[in-house]
DNA sequence: CGACAGCGTTT
DNA sequence: AAACGC
DNA sequence: GTCG
């Protein structure tokens, strides 16, 4: 048992690997509240003043926050609020650190090194988690003590490394980096008051209890596995918290209570499972005992239980960090103009962490999952954008400051970039890790262990692939986009076990590489965990595959290669220094290992790399040469309006963060807790984004208001629909579906939420421009149910009850309600050929792919686009009046246009029908484009009125009220009906504009799905079709079709019968959707 | 872990 | 088939 | 990002 809990608790604190399945997450945290109760006596300060500052290390105090004070960090209405919270947080850690100090010290300090056993193990732990996972935090934690008066003024600190300011502010990261790297581990130690041998005796000890962990662990693991569950294990599963989360009623007690609540959760929800799904259980889930009995849990219900437990590990890893971030992002928003101590500290845990072999993974845990490719670690972008939050207040300037700063000098010898500096999704943001090297601790005394720990590590790892099974078969993207095709990756270690290298490996097969964990001939990159050096990997080939040297044609990057080559869309010249293993030889050939040069030049001759692209280096390549010509300003980014979105961002913190929210959140929670959840919405990854609030769209004061979301069904009809669930299994229970409440327009204003709404549409329309598919729409679902609340939502837990709110958003909502705003939105500022892209996408006819190759090749404006690119007609038509098709059409004129199609049609058809749907039947003061429904009774298929259209369109045309033609119905393709839409450009007569114009051909029995398809809106549409495609059925604009058979992936086989088509509301019945008029049709 | 709407037109 | 649009 |  007590190897099982150590085994937990540092899996926990490192990347959870999918098997680590039933090791709870919030074990940890847990256990050191209780902890620092039991330690609550030791005085905290006493021991923080007597931190040893041996040798004069550079602690990571920055004399500039003590002078400064708190006032520095918070201002404005939030100051005090926060002052509180932190305060209250700092006596938290205050006492854990106590009680991690004396878990730590004494035990080595009185023995004569060696710690007593029990002891020694948790201290070595803790140690490792110090350095591991939150080494910052310790540093972090003391500067917060002192600013807030806890600590002294620590003057004595400041003696012992006055010129501590000097290296930062003025080489800034690249030199701090250095030095961070040689010393991390040594300041780690030495703030403990540990010497050298003590500490190397602490860390050995405790690497080796983690190997004696892990290999219990697997033991343990595939028996469970094996499906025969050891009675231990059993119970370990049992009484760790299973937590199926979802239900929890309250976060706060999952988190520091996972024990008791957990399993009593798990339990009910069982139940629930059983009771509602009873009659459809056609699946293993019926099969699932209401007892805690795992054993005869089904294999699919196992794994969603094993998958929940990962992640929550991974939440429980991200607490960690939270102080951490918290000090980060305070730093940064202290002082944003010098660099400090702290930022540079995070580079830190990374190194040590390298040093044991597992933590690779944590690191890189730390992003988020998903596509490693837009996100950028948080850390880097803290490193990079210190900016932000309090730089709002100022103006303009900070934001770009910062970026000044970051570019000038930060990244001196960044590279250049052909165009306008890089692509738009990589901006500075990044891969955080860019950092190539972490540590080139060659000289270090430490650095024999470390290589031997590396390999160690390797080996554990390949252990661990052994077992992994099946690989789901990835879906390739585009052909066009497969840049990696033909190529063979070859991974160090070669496992995807964490799960961000999981996800980045597989984006990278989808992208045509072959991923072998063979080293074989095939091979054409070996790509590297950041954490591993070049040494290492040597080492590790010549082992584990008898290569003594890397042929010269393979490629050596690291793992950001991969992933920026996917962003690029192109292959990147891998000999760019950020793709550079740590520690492996320049170019020249290097004293390093052997003969080769690990990163060679063009290594495969036929292969050819997009030297075009040149991707700023991150963070400064290691020790290797810096490239000297490179400029790292990005022509382009710079004069972008950055200044206008701070400017923005400030303003809205402003009506929302009252000391009031603050207070309420405290009651909710405990301090830690409170400071957790704020340093988690710190901690993410820079998004950008800003907001552009995009001109036609969004931002119509009037018109978006409102809309419900989800709600649970009432409809009568409930008990009717026995659910045939598409999806894997389960119940397709509530109808939690947004068009089931329709909301309508409470409005955007008057809400109370307005704030966070309007910052969770930036965000979506971000990560719509980073090409996520997803988020966008979870983030708009967030924001329709948002947007029904009548109160404002302030704190975490209050926003986790609301549907479509999970941990990520409560985050997010809390910090908005809190701070009021959202910092990742800062980072959207920071994006510079962002607002270009938005520009281009505005186009009609221009997508992300095309804005993103015109970006790539350097264009940056409209006009640029208009002299240099061929375009095809309708994007010419597009750009000709840009404006004109980003100018909103006032509702008068739309009942105006309508009126003159109306008179048109009736001149040549009596019979034919005319509505005028989209936004303007939904009741939109304003409007995007002008939608017209066509029918006539009688007709069978829209073409019966292609006829029809035609004589209407020339008549118009002659009219001159239609102006162009974009998309016709294409009658060609055989007999099938196709065709019924015609798109084009009409004008009002006096007015100039040209408006978009769309005309959809219905026949009769269409009608009614052809209506509800263009009433709209289309989250709202979305939302029915997912509806009937959980009932088993389809719906489209031509009807609603039953019995649609459907393979995997839902891939539509069978048409299925159509049961409605003609009436609007009937539709709505037969879904159990309460009708909704088109005004309460509005989720957008 | 898989799903996240479904289809028409242009190139 | 991909890109773009509704 | 959220849900089942
Ligand atoms: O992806 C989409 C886009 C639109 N529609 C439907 C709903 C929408 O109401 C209608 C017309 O589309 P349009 O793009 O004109 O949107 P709108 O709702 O009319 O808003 P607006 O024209 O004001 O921008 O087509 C969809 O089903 N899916
Ligand atoms: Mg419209």
């Amino acid at each position: 048992m007590a190897a099982l809990y150590f085994t937990a608790t540092l899996l926990s604190s490192h990347a959870t690997t999918g098997r680590s399945a039933f090791v709870h997450p919030t074990r940890l945290p847990q256990s050191r509240l209780v902890d620092s109760q039991s330690a609550e006596h030791a005085p905290p300060l006493n021991l923080i003043r007597e931190l040893p500052n041996i040798e004069g290390q550079h602690e990571q105090l920055n004399p500039r926050d003590i002078e400064t004070g708190p006032e520095a960090c918070n201002h404005g209405d939030t100051k005090d609020c926060l002052d509180s919270i932190v305060k209250r947080f700092i006596d938290k850690v205050v006492q854990n650190i106590t009680e991690e100090d004396n878990a730590f010290k004494n035990p080595t300090r009185t023995s004569d090194g060696r710690p007593p056993k029990r002891c020694g193990f948790l201290s070595s732990l803790i140690f490792w988690r110090h350095c591991h996972t939150a080494e910052v935090n310790n540093s972090s934690r003391d500067e917060r003590a002192s600013l807030l008066g806890f600590l002294p003024r620590s003057n004595n600190t400041i003696r012992h490394f006055p010129d501590l300011t000097v290296p930062y502010t003025a080489k800034l990261q690249k030199r701090s980096c250095e030095w961070l790297e040689g010393d991390s581990f040594t300041r780690c130690i030495n703030s403990r008051g540990l010497s050298w041998f003590q500490a190397t005796l602490v860390v050995l000890s405790g690497v080796l209890l983690y190997l004696v962990c892990m290999l219990g662990l697997l033991l343990c693991m595939t028996r469970w596995r094996a499906n025969s569950p050891h009675p231990s294990t059993l119970r370990t599963m049992t009484n760790t918290p299973i937590a199926p989360s979802p239900d929890l009623n309250c976060p706060e007690t999952a988190m520091l209570s996972p024990v008791e609540e957990v399993p009593a959760t798990g339990l009910r929800r069982t139940g629930l499972r059983q009771v509602d799904d009873v009659e459809a259980q056609t699946d293993g889930t019926a099969d699932f005992p209401a007892t805690l009995g795992l054993d005869g849990c089904s294999d699919t219900w196992r794994q969603w239980i094993e998958y929940k437990h990962n992640r929550e590990a991974a939440e429980a890893d991200k607490i960690k960090y939270f102080d951490q971030l918290y000090a980060l992002k305070q730093s940064s928003d202290e002082e944003e103009d010098t660099h400090h101590p702290r930022e540079v500290v995070w580079p830190r845990s990374r190194t040590i962490a390298s040093k044991f072999p597992p933590s690779s993974q944590p690191s890189e845990r730390r992003n988020q999952p998903s596509d490693s490719q837009n996100k950028v670690p948080s850390i880097h972008r803290t490193n990079s954008a210190p900016v932000s939050s309090v730089s709002i207040a100022n103006e303009s300037s900070p934001a770009r400051k910062s970026s000044l700063l970051r570019y000038g000098v930060s990244t001196p010898p960044s590279v250049e970039t052909s165009f306008d500096g890089k692509p738009p999704p990589a901006g500075p943001s990044s891969p955080q890790y860019r950092p190539n090297m972490e540590r080139r601790t060659v000289s270090d005394p430490v650095a024999g262990s470390l290589v031997l720990k590396n390999s160690s590590g390797i080996t554990s790892m390949l252990q661990k692939k052994q077992k992994r099974k099946r690989e789901p078969s990835i879906k390739l993207a585009p052909e066009k986009e497969r840049v990696f095709q033909g190529l063979t990756f070859f991974y160090i270690p070669p496992d995807d076990i964490a799960p961000l290298r999981r996800a980045r490996i597989t984006k990278a097969k989808s992208f045509g590489a072959i991923w072998t964990k063979d080293f074989g001939m095939d091979v054409t990159h070996v790509v590297v965990d950041k954490a591993l050096t070049y040494q290492s990997i040597v080492q590790y080939l010549k082992s584990a595959f008898r290569i003594d040297s890397l042929p010269g044609n393979v490629v050596l990057v690291n793992e950001n290669y991969p992933v920026e080559c996917i962003q690029f869309r192109s292959l990147l010249d891998p000999r760019q220094n950020q793709y550079a293993v740590t520690g492996s030889p320049v170019s020249v050939a290097s004293p390093t290992i052997d003969k080769h040069p690990g990163v060679e030049g063009p290594n495969k001759g036929d292969r050819e790399y997009d030297l075009r692209i040149q991707t700023p280096p991150r963070q400064e390549p290691s020790t290797q040469e810096k490239s000297p010509e490179e400029v790292p300003t990005p022509k382009i980014w710079r004069p972008s309006g950055e200044p206008k979105k701070a400017k923005k961002i400030v303003k809205s913190p402003q009506e929302a963060s009252p000391p009031k929210n603050i207070r309420t959140v405290r009651e909710n929670g405990d301090a830690l807790d409170e400071m957790i959840e704020i340093a988690m919405k710190t901690k993410d990854l820079p998004l950008d984004d800003d907001d552009d609030s995009s001109g036609p769209p969004s931002s119509n004061g009037p018109e978006d208001s409102d809309n419900s979301d989800d709600s649970r069904e009432r409809s009568p009809n409930r008990a009717a629909w026995k659910k045939r669930r598409k999806g894997p299994k389960g119940t397709m229970n509530q109808e939690n579906f947004s068009c089931m409440t329709g909301g309508t327009g409470t409005s955007s204003k008057s809400n109370p939420n307005a704030a966070t709404i309007e910052s969770f549409k930036e965000l979506a329309s971000y990560y719509e421009r980073i090409r996520d598919p997803w988020r966008p729409m979870a983030y708009r679902r967030a924001v329709t149910a948002l947007r029904k609340q009548t109160k404002k939502v302030v704190s975490k837990d209050e926003a986790l009850l609301i549907p479509y709110v999970g941990e990520s958003i409560a985050e997010k909502i809390q910090e908005i309600a809190i701070k009021g705003h959202l910092r990742k939105l800062d980072y959207a500022k920071l994006e510079p050929n962002d607002l270009i892209l938005q520009t281009f996408t505005k186009i009609y006819g221009v997508g992300l792919t095309q804005a993103y190759k015109w970006i790539q090749q350097g264009y940056k404006t409209l006009d640029d686009i208009k002299s240099h690119v061929r375009l095809n007609d309708n994007q010419r038509i597009g750009i000709d009046h840009y404006d004109d098709f980003n100018t909103r059409i006032p509702q008068d004129q739309m009942t105006s246009l309508g009126e003159i199609v109306k008179k048109a049609v009736a001149g040549i058809d009596a019979d034919v029908e005319v509505i005028i749907g989209g936004s303007y039947r939904r009741g939109a003061t304003s409007s995007g484009d002008i939608d017209f429904i066509l029918s006539k009774p009688g007709t069978q298929s829209s073409s019966d009125l292609l006829p029809f259209l035609n004589t209407l369109v020339t008549h118009l045309t002659e009219t001159g009220f239609l102006a162009a033609a974009l998309a016709v119905p294409r009658s060609c393709s055989s007999a099938s009906d196709s065709g019924s839409k015609w798109h084009g450009v009409c004008v009002l007569p006096g007015n100039p504009i040209w408006r978009r114009i769309d005309f959809l051909l219905v026949p009769e029995p269409e009608m009614g799905a052809a209506l509800l398809y263009f009433t709209g809106d289309d989250i709202f549409n979305r939302s029915m079709r997912l509806l009937a495609s959980k009932r088993g059925m389809r719906l489209n604009q031509r009807g609603l079709y039953k019995d649609v058979l459907r393979g995997p992936g839902r891939v539509k086989i069978t048409d299925g019968s159509l049961v409605e088509g003609r009436d609007e509301r009937k539709i709505f019945e037969v879904l159990g959707v309460p009708w909704r008029p088109p005004e309460q049709r509005i989720l957008n």
